[in-house]
DNA sequence: ATGTTC
């Protein structure tokens, strides 16, 4: 991106100044120099579009992690007012919905498990199904779909599959309301009856960290980590119900946007008043897919202490925190000096609620959300916990983010070779798919420290402890 | 991300 067509606000704040007579909102972008120069030009062309949409409040948003996605760029926040002709959009969710990270802390210590890590992560590999299309061991009649896209993370430990506790550590304690399974299609309900409890492909990932580094003190204690320790982090979603749902809704929303005379920029764009009945139909279906992706992790949690106990007999795996990043949220933000009901959506940015937010757990109310950035294969990863500073309504980095095009990087890397390179490293890969292993390699993707460090200084969350990876069980 | 072409 070149750097001249913006103007810059602070050192991590830009701005891309407007025409006279341009009615779209205002644009900003929150990164460095270095971050920026790197971006796509689209990341820029797509947040100006976004911000041309009806119903906007405030700005477009980019986070410092941002890249060229399906309509909205990923690494981007829209917030739109229902009252005011506020749009959804399915791009703006992005089409794994609620793709996020679970993260676990243990009561290992990184040194004394290091020996049965080669163990670990083959039978880590034997549990947990990843790849495209792979089923896993529950196989769910239309009946118990529908319960699990009504009850999420709280019908799978009705279940049995984890604890009660987990619940308190989950965003919407594990459930959100409005879902509707009848908006979803048949198909994208058949696509998911084998596929709970499955990692996915893609960057999807299940890894077993130590925590390597501490960055405050205070608010690592108040989320149970300290130097050593042995921590996993789940990065799924909804798998082939979110997919389904984006690809039905992209045609139904682009008809209703047709139909109500709503400009589109760009044809990805495809979005209806939060107030139209399309809308709401889209908003039933993506709340039930929020809920199917909270029931995956917390599935995916009970099979991952399974395996943990087998090796590690005195292991006990407490949820962290479970945090979403390819959402629509309706929340109160205040707007000007008022309080408003806003549709957030996040495409590839989390929440990060600032401390003393109502919605905190009582663990973590005083020190703020936990927030993950998960690194590529093999960087690393960080826990940061959300600020005051936080201007974009409480939005925040979700991930390096990509640099290279999936093509691109199958040019650059050979998945064998790189696979090897990690192991002399210390890092364990278990993945069925070599071509995926070159897609995911590390040079793929922007510099995790950098995107952490820029996060901190833009005042989006402050870095709490960095997370050096030692297996990894791809996709 | 994805029964990898939305």
């Amino acid at each position: 991106m070149n750097l001249q067509q913006l103007q810059q606000l602070h050192t991590y704040l830009w701005t891309l100044p407007q025409a006279s007579g341009d009615k779209r909102a205002q644009v900003l972008l929150y990164g460095s120099a270095p971050l920026l120069e790197s971006m796509d030009d689209k990341v820029l062309e797509q947040i100006a579009h976004v911000a041309a949409l009806p119903g906007l409040v405030g700005a477009a948003i980019t986070m410092p992690d941002a890249h060229w996605g399906y309509g909205f760029p990923i690494g981007g926040v829209a917030a739109f007012d229902a009252e005011q002709g506020g749009i959804i959009s399915a791009g703006g969710v992005g089409f794994d919905i609620s793709c996020g990270i679970r993260c676990l802390r243990s009561n290992l210590d990184a040194r004394d498990a290091a020996p049965y890590f080669n163990q670990l992560a083959d039978r880590l590999f034997a549990t947990i199904p990843a790849g495209v299309g792979e089923e896993g061991q529950i196989n769910l009649n239309p009946k118990q779909l529908d319960q699990v896209l009504l009850g999420g993370a709280q019908w799978a430990v009705k279940q049995g599959y984890g604890d009660l506790a987990d619940l308190d550590y989950v965003e919407e304690n594990g459930c959100v309301s409005g879902a509707v399974p009848g908006n979803v299609s048949e198909l994208a309900k058949k696509r998911q009856r084998g596929e709970m409890g499955t990692l996915g492909s893609g960057n999807h990932y299940l890894e077993v960290q130590v925590v390597e580094r501490i960055y405050d003190n205070v608010t690592a204690q108040a989320f149970g980590l300290r130097e050593g320790q042995l921590v996993i982090s789940i990065h799924c979603g909804s798998r082939g119900l979110g997919h389904q749902i984006g690809t039905d809704y992209l045609i139904m929303l682009a008809k209703a946007a047709s139909r109500l005379g709503i400009h589109l920029p760009d044809r990805e764009l495809a979005c209806a008043p939060i107030k139209s009945p399309e809308g709401q139909q889209y908003l039933g279906a993506m709340n039930a897919a929020i809920n199917c992706a909270l029931a995956n992790r917390q599935i995916l949690t009970h099979l991952t202490r399974g395996t943990f106990a087998e090796i590690y007999p005195q292991a006990s795996l407490e949820t962290l925190f479970d945090i979403s990043h390819n959402t629509c949220k309706e929340e109160q933000h205040e707007v000007d000096g008022k309080t408003r009901w806003l549709h957030v959506h996040r495409k590839g940015a989390t929440r990060a609620f600032a401390p003393g937010h109502p919605r905190l757990p009582t663990r973590y109310r005083d020190v703020g959300q936990p927030v993950i950035i998960g690194g590529s294969m093999g960087t690393g990863s960080y826990i940061l916990a959300g600020t005051s500073t936080n201007q974009a309504f409480a939005s925040c980095s979700h991930g390096a983010g990509r640099a290279m095009s999936r093509n691109q990087a199958l040019k650059h890397w050979d998945g064998r070779t790189l696979i090897n390179d990690l192991e002399r490293q210390g890092i364990l890969i278990r993945t069925r798919s070599m071509r995926g292993a070159a897609e995911e390699a590390p040079g793929a993707y922007k510099d995790v420290d950098q995107v952490a460090e820029v996060t901190e200084q833009a005042g989006l969350a402050r870095r709490v402890a960095f997370l050096r990876p030692k297996v990894c069980i791809k996709g």
